[in-house]
DNA sequence: GAGGAGATCGTCT
DNA sequence: GACGATCTCCTCT
């Protein structure tokens, strides 16, 4: 309909290093903006992240870390860096990456990409039947959404929950490709009934892969 | 195009 | 036993 889907940055990629983590939730958040996201399948698969909620520990009432370290969400309380998984609403999985020292519960959720690399096997896994050429509109039922983009991805709990996320050893990570974006907006977040009014989701200004109705 | 409700199950009370 | 950091389908306009 609109502008071109695929952009591909100008430099090979590059893991993000665990210092880029181990900072406030808001920060890597912003930064986390305009990266890629690596799967290691049977064939590579790869896309840029262009949305993502900051959520802010303990004292953060729509964090999962507000109920206190417990199994299901420690992995958010050990060293940042690394993957916590969640299953939701029955039939969903989310993705969010630990923020901060260890002990502080912070993390980031990873909550829209545009495929980049291997984008007919993402839809293959997401059971999208993607016409020659694709419409956005069509390219966006892939990965627009944090339920989506895990599925696209075959991101499950079992599977993913604790990966290190910042060596390429890994089979989910998350690199630089030297890809920066012009403008980031910052919102409300989507989906919280607590401290609703906060502005800790940001997004790609502009991007068509940016989830809901319209991108902004 | 907008709005509402069902699906479906792990986690915590 | 209730509910949730969602998605899809269906109905109504």
């Amino acid at each position: 309909m609109k502008k071109p889907p695929l952009e591909t940055g100008p430099l090979p990629l590059r893991p993000l290093d665990r210092s880029f983590f181990a900072r406030t939730p808001r920060r890597v958040a912003r930064e986390l903006l305009g990266k890629i996201l690596v799967r290691e399948d049977k064939t590579r698969l790869a896309a840029r992240i262009v949305e993502v909620e900051a959520y802010l520990g303990i004292d953060d009432p729509a964090a999962h870390a507000a109920a206190g370290n417990t199994a299901r969400n420690s992995v958010l309380f050990g060293p940042p860096g690394f993957a916590y998984v969640y299953f939701i609403y029955g039939n969903h999985y989310c993705l969010n990456v630990s923020c901060m020292p260890e002990g502080y519960g912070e993390g980031v959720l990873f909550r829209a990409l545009e495929p980049v690399y291997a984008t007919e096997a993402m839809a293959q896994a997401r059971g999208v039947d993607l016409p020659t050429p694709a419409t956005i509109a069509q390219l966006r039922m892939i990965s627009s959404g944090p339920g989506r983009m895990s599925e696209a991805l075959g991101i499950t709990r079992l599977r993913d929950n604790g990966k290190d996320l910042t060596t390429s050893e890994s089979a989910l990570w998350l690199a630089d490709d030297g890809f920066r974006p012009e403008k980031i907006v910052a919102t409300s977040r989507i989906g919280i009934t607590k401290a609703v009014e906060r502005p800790l989701r940001f997004v790609i200004a502009g991007n068509a892969f940016v989830s809901g109705k319209r991108s902004l």
